[in-house]
DNA sequence: TGCACAAATGCGTAATTCCTCATATGCTAT
DNA sequence: ATAGCATATGAGGAATTACGCATTTGTGCA
């Protein structure tokens, strides 16, 4: 395995590992009709702003989402849209039968 | 937000930490071409054994692959082909913008 | 039966993650 | 300047994860 190669799946697990909070994909959720503040997030997603900023500040590293300064609030919003055919993708593959969903939900 | 939206989250994100992880991500590339054991993996991959079949537990917790009892040996395969396609997805959205692949390789 | 190999499991420790509280920075308006 | 809001950052604890080691289970073969 050559370097190139390995760096690349470390990069991907990165990005995976992004997405791979509730909190997270709840954010992003909320960026798909576009740009919000901190304080509209915290309000929607009923979570501690310093949580919220802390997770975006996750999504931000990794280049997910960018912020947008105006007065004394940011506007996030997502960079890439495919990031959005992304979460809906994994959502097929649940469906297909990779996630017992219906066992799930009949566990309710 | 329902339970039901906030338990399909919740695996929505168990789905992206399964892949979290560069030698699960290699370990699935691997997988691309067939089923092959956990001594296979291990030869190919250059890792210890008992971490192979650790992660091979973690992504058959999530129903990601199966294992064919065969002998003594256990043949693994990717459940679902799709999986293969949302890796390439991955990469795409890197190839895009999201990740600033070019510096990396150019730190090499 | 006993031995050797494949794979899984349990345990311990170091590292990481999520969340909360407290504090700091930056902007706005008075 | 000072007060107040928006956001970020840092420290801490609880929970989770990764990896190595030792042990166990199951299979095939002498």
């Amino acid at each position: 395995m050559t370097d190139q190669t390995e760096q690349l799946v470390k990069f991907k697990a990165e990005f995976f590992k992004a997405l791979a909070s509730p909190l997270r994909i709840r954010i992003l959720d909320e960026l798909r009709d576009g740009e919000l503040t901190v304080t509209e997030l915290r309000l929607r997603l009923q979570v501690e702003p310093t949580n919220i900023s802390q997770q975006l500040a996750v999504l931000r590293s990794k280049n997910i989402i960018s912020g947008r300064k105006q007065g004394s609030n940011i506007y996030y919003s997502c960079r890439d849209p495919a990031i959005f055919n992304f979460l809906d993708a994994a959502k097929e593959i649940f469906n297909n039968h990779l996630v017992d969903i219906k066992g799930m939900l009949e566990a309710l």
